[in-house]
DNA sequence: AATATATATTGACACACATCGATGAATGAT
DNA sequence: ATCATTCATCGATGTGTGTCAATATATATT
């Protein structure tokens, strides 16, 4: 029954969703968390910005995280997410060929 | 409650399907239909290449329609169907911006 | 230890969706 | 007129998903 997803379907998915393609819009801007040279923002930013309650964000972050499309680092109490622009451009492509 | 759907999330989500990307394969093939110089499948041919009822198949060319990303053509008890390539080239694009 | 903060998890709910069998509608063939 | 074929529609069903309130977990602060 549980036909695992695969890779591609599992980011299409992920980018499907309007709330999640703002999450990754946010993800663009420079937030208040840094990482080395890298930005990044954690989730109670993302929650600031959007009309959705934490355990929503939360799931998306996890949804966008688990598709490989953002990454996540635990620091202290926070967790800063980034855009992983390796595996969005590697989306892109596929759909390209896909398409 | 009922918010429209946007084009592009609607396009989005009917390509998050893998059963509508193989169709969407399946339509570059040069099939038994023409058109002019365009050529096309007909549900019937679609239907036969994946393990589908004929009623899931037709739901799929809705989606698929409705979304804009193929174009149906009725000739006589046939449907003809044919890659808009112009939509797709546009959604890569739109993506390549949202994302 | 007690408290506050950031996030995850759980349980519930409504809704969307993929799928199918049965049936209907349109068209062509006999 | 009857029948076969192609496709759409309807109704049902199971599964997935977006959302939230409540609760739990982890970590920092006092």
């Amino acid at each position: 029954m549980k036909t695992t997803k695969d890779s591609l379907t599992a980011q299409m998915g992920a980018v499907a969703d309007p709330a999640r393609r703002r999450i990754l819009a946010f993800l663009k801007e420079k937030g208040c968390c840094s990482l080395g040279r890298k930005t990044g923002l954690c989730a109670c930013d993302v929650e600031q910005r959007m009309q959705l309650s934490q355990p929503t964000i939360s799931h998306h972050m996890q949804v966008l995280t688990r598709a490989g499309l953002v990454q996540a680092e635990k620091h202290g109490r926070w967790r800063w997410y980034r855009r992983n622009e390796e595996a969005l451009r590697r989306l892109l492509n596929a759909l390209k060929d896909s398409l």
